[in-house]
RNA sequence: GGGCGAAUAGCUCAGCUGGGAGAGCGCUUCCCUUACAAGGAAGAGGUCGCAGGUUCGAGUCCUGCUUCGCCCACCA
């Protein structure tokens, strides 16, 4: 038996120590077999490539571990595959960032170089955040490391492509999308994020052709003004009346415009008449669908004005003033124009304004509506089985609140963009023919050809030889690659192998749970559930957890840049993993957020401590003993404090069991920390130590304890892997279950739970409290002895002496239990609820000052009594409360009294 | 503009189906008692965001409002 064992918990030596140990036995591996234990199976939402732990992970994956270790210990056959994620255009954003300080673009690369750069710059970091989940103890089959562009993972994006396009889910689209001009790519609309910015609203006079005054119209980006094809109004207008159809010149650009009548424009906003530019606006582009007009570009990719595509694009002569735009920066452009019309008395108004922005959410620039030509997938038909599944119960939510959220955004989900204007990622398997469609392409420098048009692409997932319709050999692949979240939406039974029909598959799809955090139940969690129900035919996971934001002291949201944030790995490298996570897990139930600060982690350190030297001390108490024959003895109640003591851990396995089933980690933790540090720490161990020195207890007392702390170290486990296993060791390991890790979590033992033994220690505790609360409220020093104590317990029946416990936990050098009416003389007296002390001090009984003492404590009992009287006089609480709440109040009503006349009694005997 | 969360001790939060408010940290006092000073013991501290309503009785249920946060939404 060890006794060498250091006073404080140190994580640095036991933690890294009991991870490699874990490795190396193989403890997290799953088992690819059906061996008859039921299989709990989790595939983490893969961190991107270019992440670094923050508290988001750190909260994300504490939870991972905490079920997987729990299920674990429950004999199940458990799986949790990790890997990242390739990460589009986060990824190609840092290493174009890296070649930028040599003084290189992708483009001077060429995409072959760049995707090696972009490799090697994988191979290098890729594999940092997870070394970095390692650190959090995580239990996860390494050997399942997967990555969303590994051969195999690519294989199957490519299939899922093909066959959606197969079924007709797929199409080509020139629609107006969000375009960041710095990332040069579309986005999704789920990418980007809307925020409300000072700005102004331009009202600019559009003039009639024939001079009959002008229109005006209110815009918060005048620059588009260039590409304006028509001023649209309400028909139903009657400021408008009669004026539709007429010609309106384009300020500064001086095109002929129409004047058009669409249910578009509200009249109830400003002049009620919009500026439509197809080319720049989504509900523009509608408008001229439906009237048949142009759609003219004034915008390049990078967010400088072009005119001249204007003068191509409207076959119309080029009007040399525009000349002055040309090339300029969107904002260089915007003032370049209001300052124009301004001069030009064109500008009616400029008012301050809240405009709605959408910016980048990767590089924070404001997108620009754009009209391009994209890939998307029709949404609504593939999202309809993964809304059944939710309404039916098959997935649910945790919280609850997420099902109407996902339902609401599912029943109007609108169609996904799919394609991405960059290098890294999935290449859009399509392929299309330079023969049949030369007008297509242009010819770039190197000779390449550049496609600018997509038309019959032939779809499939290896380059096909020839072209199927003639047999050219001159195919052009599309440029483009996948949104990142197309191939990530495939990952649960990816991961697993499929395509293929793999054992793992069989064995561990649907997977039991997805653990993530709300900002990806859009972009990601809804789009797993339709992947796996159209190509695995079932669900992906049967229940989803969506953990709160962690958030700083002062609620603001963790940031780099802002220096808002805490790195995690500083905090284990200050306090240990086991602190942390425990720090995280003791407030992650059902709230959407959680203010998170060091001070927490302290607290949880001084947690670990705290179960560290209470092992200690079991191990010293243990030092003669032989673990063996104790085991065997098992835990044998000495007397009520043992019944009690078990109870309460038949209370705590039950509480921790709930908790875990319903997500509720912070619960299991408070349950956890209560029974351990107050009940076991606080008033078990002290309650024993007497019983240890006795010899005819001793074993029995050091069985119990055994018992006792083996539980409880199992309970522990999954909140605190590394401390529990490593005291474990000492104390619980045998050849049957030689590692915490496998073995077997408590279960309630009815037989152990004891109402009476918990009613009857809850007395005891409150006679020791009282005792205690006299001798500090008289200043008595704890060393003092006490010569007497007399304690009266009140309403119990039971003929349990509890003199002795009360003797030995307050520290008396005599106590004994009385009875009603026969109270000592000159003593101090305290009265508690269900019981009263007193206590004989020499030379300590001033009685005047005991007097004093004694009637305010009267007189706060008699405020209570006038309280519960007043309420037992109200007619209609005694018609209409529960009858046993009216009884309960006149017990209450009546043992008030008693301990009223108690006092007095006690107060006349002082005199 | 809709939807959802939150508002309780100085700080961070518990309070299930309505019966008289709890924890951790912080604070005060006393203790280095051989598991632990990263500890022990005893305390102080709250018109439970505001205003109504239901009820014998409301942090707890209903309505409205205020403040903060999140999600969704094409209003020029």
């Amino acid at each position: 038996m060890r006794t060498d064992i250091p006073k404080t918990y140190n994580p640095h030596q036991v933690e890294p120590l009991r991870y490699a140990w874990w490795m190396e036995r193989g403890d997290f591996y799953a088992t690819i077999a059906n061996d008859g234990r039921p299989r709990y199976c989790i595939t983490i939402p893969p961190p991107n490539i270019t992440g670094s732990l923050h508290m988001g992970h750190a909260l994300n994956h504490a939870i991972h571990d905490v079920l997987l270790r729990w299920k674990r210990m429950q004999g199940y056959n458990v799986l949790c595959v990790p890997g990242t994620d390739h990460a589009g255009i986060a990824t190609q954003n840092v290493v174009e960032r890296e070649l930028l300080k040599e003084g290189l673009t992708r483009h001077q690369l060429g995409r072959e170089k760049f995707l090696e750069r972009v490799w090697q710059w994988r191979e290098q970091y890729g594999h940092t955040i997870l070394m970095q989940l390692r650190k959090l103890g995580c239990s996860y089959d390494w050997r399942y490391t997967r990555f969303t562009l590994d051969p195999e993972y690519a294989d199957a994006v490519l299939e899922v492509f093909v066959r959606w396009w197969q079924d007709g889910h797929l199409y080509i689209g020139e629609r107006v999308i969000n375009w960041c001009p710095r990332c040069m790519t579309a986005l999704s609309d789920i990418e980007i994020e809307q925020v409300d910015e000072p700005g102004k609203l331009y009202h600019i006079r559009y003039p009639f052709e024939d001079g009959s005054g002008a229109v005006v119209v209110a815009t918060t980006r005048p620059e588009t003004m260039l590409g304006d094809v028509a001023v649209a109004v309400n028909p139903s207008d009657p400021r408008y009346d009669g004026l539709v159809g007429k010609s309106l010149i384009l300020p500064l650009v001086g095109r002929r415009i129409p004047l058009i009548a669409d249910p578009y424009p509200d009249p109830a906003f400003g002049t009620g008449a919009v500026k439509v530019t197809p080319a720049h606006d989504p509900d523009d582009f509608e408008i001229g669908q439906r009237h048949n007009l142009p759609h003219p570009t004034i915008l390049n990719w990078d967010g400088t004005v072009n005119t001249e595509r204007l003068r191509d694009e409207l076959n119309a002569p080029h009007h040399p003033y525009l000349q002055r735009y040309h090339g300029k920066d969107r904002y260089e452009a915007r003032r370049l124009i209001v300052a124009d019309l301004e001069a030009q008395g064109f500008l009616e108004k400029a008012e301050d304004y809240s405009i709605p922005l959408a910016r980048c959410e990767r590089c924070h620039t404001v997108m620009e509506p754009l009209l391009s030509e994209q890939w998307f997938c029709r949404m609504s038909e593939i999202a309809q089985p993964a809304i059944e599944v939710v309404k039916q119960g098959k997935i649910r939510f945790f919280p609850e609140r997420y099902t109407e959220m996902y339902l609401q955004w599912m029943e109007n989900i609108r169609d996904w963009c799919l394609s991405r204007q960059i290098w890294w990622g999935h290449q859009i398997p399509a392929w299309y023919c330079v023969a049949c469609h030369p007008e297509n392409f242009a010819l770039t420098d190197r000779g390449e050809y550049r496609l600018l048009k997509r038309e019959s692409p032939i779809v499939q997932k290896s380059a096909p030889d020839r072209c199927p319709r003639c047999g050219s050999l001159q195919l052009v692949r599309d440029p483009d690659v996948l949104d990142t979240w197309f191939s990530s939406a495939i990952w649960p039974h990816t991961v697993l192998g499929w395509p293929n029909d793999t054992e793992e598959l069989r064995l561990f799809y649907p997977t039991d749970v997805l653990l993530t955090a709300q900002e990806i139940l859009y972009l990601w969690v809804a789009r797993m559930m339709m992947t796996g129900l159209y190509f695995q035919g079932d669900i992906p996971f049967r229940e989803v957890y969506i953990h709160a934001t962690v958030l700083n002291k002062e609620g603001k949201r963790m940031s780099k840049s802002l220096g808002t944030g805490i790195d995690p790995l500083e905090l284990i490298a200050k306090y240990g993993t086991d602190a942390l996570r425990w720090s995280l897990l003791q407030q992650a139930g059902m709230q959407q957020s959680i203010r998170f600060y060091e001070e927490r982690v302290v607290t949880a350190r001084n947690f670990a401590n705290k179960v560290w030297n209470a092992t200690r001390f079991v191990l010293l108490n243990l030092e003669d003993a032989n673990l063996e024959t104790l085991r065997r003895i098992g835990p044998q109640p000495v007397d009520a404090l043992d019944r009690w003591i078990l109870h309460r851990l038949q209370h705590t396995i039950q509480a921790v069991d709930q908790a875990l089933r319903a997500y509720c980690f912070d619960d299991g933790a408070n349950a956890l920390y209560e029974f351990i540090w107050s009940e076991v720490c606080d008033w078990y161990l002290e309650a024993v130590k007497p019983r240890l020195q006795s010899p005819t207890q001793r074993q029995q007392t050091q069985a119990m304890l055994l018992y006792l702390f083996d539980q409880l170290l199992r309970l522990l486990h999954p909140y605190m892997p590394h401390i529990s296993e490593e005291l474990w060791q000492a104390i619980g390991a045998t050849p049957d279950e030689p590692a915490l890790i496998t073995a077997r979590f408590p279960e309630v033992n009815p037989a152990m739970c004891d109402e009476s033994a918990a009613e009857e220690m809850a007395q005891v505790f409150e006679i020791i409290r009282a005792i205690r609360n006299l001798r500090a409220e008289l200043k008595i020093t704890p060393g003092a002895p006490i010569p007497k104590a007399w304690v009266h317990p009140i309403g119990s029946e039971s003929q349990t002496r509890l003199a002795p416990y009360c003797a030995l936990i307050a520290h008396l050098a005599w106590c004994q239990e009385i009875v009603l009416g026969t109270p000592p003389e000159r003593a101090l007296m305290n009265p508690a609820p269900n019981a009263e002390v007193f206590l004989t001090i020499a030379g300590l009984v001033d009685i005047e000052r005991e007097r004093a003492r004694l009637q305010k404590e009267l007189a706060k009992l008699e405020a209570e009594i006038k309280q519960v009287q007043a309420r037992l006089r109200h007619p209609q609480f005694l018609e209409r409360a529960k009858p046993e709440v009216v009884r309960e109040t006149r017990t209450q009503e009546q043992a008030l009294w008693a301990r009223h006349q108690r006092l007095k009694q006690w107060l006349e005997q002082l005199k």
